[in-house]
DNA sequence: GTCGACCTATATCGAGCCTATATAGCGTGG
DNA sequence: CCACGCTATATAGGCTCGATATAGGTCGAC
């Protein structure tokens, strides 16, 4: 999803500054299946402004860079609307550490087990707090795929447990 | 993961012109935590030759453009596998759909669970095609790789249909 | 109390990557 | 016989990211 479509969309949940719109994004919920860089808000925020999808009143502060509130327009509603009925671009997803593991027989075998360990540890957090986020109130749609990314993470996690088990045992009988 | 790396990474099992890469890329096994584009595999295959990680062979053919075969250096080879020891970059995913299915509220209800059910079938799709890739002999790393992406398709598979199954048995009480 | 670290808030630049397009002959199915 | 898809390379334009700059505010540690 392009950085348009998911300012839009989270305008049509509130009005937002561009800062406000990162944070958002970097939230559990979303973190987990969509992204935003600053360098790509501000110009996307720029041009549906210009393209009328959503408005700006600057807030003025004392000593501080203006506010810049947006607010998604009736167009913008309607655009945004109309890009999430159109065909939806794939899933993707990169994930360096299952890249690694792929050329594992040419790395040490101490070094490939910290990897191993630094990951499952890594999505253990990351579940965890997305355990904790369940306990809120959320919308429907929240909890559709807060619950999705969950099931995907207890699943990658048992399975990674499983094999550093298998690779302890090899291990042992090795050293036997 | 950089598409500087990805090409190392392939080049280390053996020689391959740009196209072959790429290919190889969207393979099945690849393709669910990598990617890369012809627009960026062939300027990373130039630098990466202009810096003697990468040597290339002109094969001559009649009335095609020449393959460039490319082989992996011994400075190729450190290289790659010093990229792959230091800290690796965070895994990144994007869902187009999930991201959707938060704003589901915005949508008409048959157009959602349209999406749904496509979705669900692309990942049986998926998943399908994983297993049959599960019958060859593979490496140890791809046969890791694989476990883990089917642990988490068939995971993420499980609770759409268990969420289709409750859309629908809600949609039949606000029938009756 | 004051210093460093972090937060709010905007913005841009360079680098990296993707999409679409161009070229060009060959094989295959309808 | 024609359209489509495959092999094979390459580039232009546009999107996105990461780093950096600016600038004052808050808050805890020492």
């Amino acid at each position: 999803m392009d950085v348009r479509t998911i300012c839009l969309g989270i305008l049509t949940r509130g009005d937002a500054t561009g800062y406000e719109i990162k944070k958002t994004v970097e939230e559990d919920g979303h973190r987990h299946f969509a992204e935003a860089s600053f360098g790509s808000i501000y110009p996307a925020l720029n041009r549906l402004t210009e393209e009328g999808l959503v408005s700006v009143r600057a807030e003025a502060q004392e000593k501080r860079p203006d506010r810049k509130v947006h607010t998604i327009t009736r167009a913008g509603r309607r655009a945004f609307v109309a890009s999430l009925m159109e065909p939806l671009p794939e899933d993707r997803h990169r994930s360096p550490f299952v890249f690694a593991m792929l050329f594992a027989d040419l790395l040490p075998k101490d070094h490939v087990s910290r990897m191993l360990g630094a990951y499952i540890a890594h999505t253990e957090e990351k579940l965890s707090r997305l355990q904790q986020a369940d306990a809120k109130p959320r919308r429907e749609g929240e909890r559709f795929a807060d619950g999705l990314v969950t099931a995907a993470y207890a699943a990658v996690l048992d399975y990674l447990r499983i094999q550093r088990a298998k690779i302890e045992t090899t291990a042992a009988q090795a050293a036997e």
